[in-house]
DNA sequence: CGTTCATATTGATGGTTGTCGATGTATTGA
DNA sequence: TCAATACATCGACAACCATCAATATGAACG
């Protein structure tokens, strides 16, 4: 195992290495990309990921987002700081309105790592 | 919406639809999709399915697992029972040992969900 | 039968998490 | 400078979850 291995960050961990399916896991690698999945793994976080990557530009405001759900304010904040810190969601504040952007190519490596199609 | 659909089990839903980001996600479907999620979103159950997945002839027994992490036995059963109930591995017991195996349509089908490379 | 081995279930416990109301911060416009 | 709007943070609480020790189940074998 690298040194550089050791200080990969999650996102940058689940895009480097083979697919699930291919060669046991290691603990160390596992505990970086269970971050990526625990964020996905919400009912409302899921919908606010698929919400932003469905919506026109690719991005969304938050604004928009709080009246998706039937949540308070704190709560869909909450979760768009999880998205964001799991480095799924990019934020862009813009005047008085804050915009989240979907890292495709991060949705796309957890894909690859779950299901091995490339 | 079909009746059909409301009676989809998280497989099923998982394997029926479009990617994540061709269009939003329903709560309906969102809370069929995530059980799948949430039972690959710990580090020890990421492993397990890997372990299992990267085994000769795709299948292995309870005892290799156990062996294979510094947990309790009733730890390593629990987390293959829920990793059983979200259907993503199949058992089989032959004689006094239990075989698990991973059922790779399921994990391409959340893989295509989460990336949309189909 | 009774024992041993492999796995599952139960019950308890400490830690995590989703949610909310209240409050804070920052930007815009009057 | 004041008010209004958009979003984030804080503190609290209930629900959930990963883990373990103890125990149960059930198959194989003397």
């Amino acid at each position: 195992m690298s040194k550089s291995e050791l200080t990969l960050t999650p996102v940058e961990t689940v895009a480097c290495c083979s697919p699930l399916v291919r060669e046991p896991l290691s603990a160390d690698r596992a505990d970086r990309v269970v971050p990526l999945l625990k964020a996905l793994a919400d009912p409302v976080r899921l919908r606010l990921v698929s919400i932003v990557a469905a919506s026109e530009g690719g991005e969304a405001c938050v604004c928009d987002l709080n009246d998706a759900f039937d949540l308070s304010q704190p709560t869909i904040s909450h979760h768009l700081k999880v998205l964001h810190e799991a480095g799924l969601l990019d934020r862009t504040k813009r005047g008085v309105w804050v915009y989240y952007a979907v890292r495709r190519d991060v949705l796309a490596d957890v894909a690859t790592l779950i299901g091995g199609s490339a």
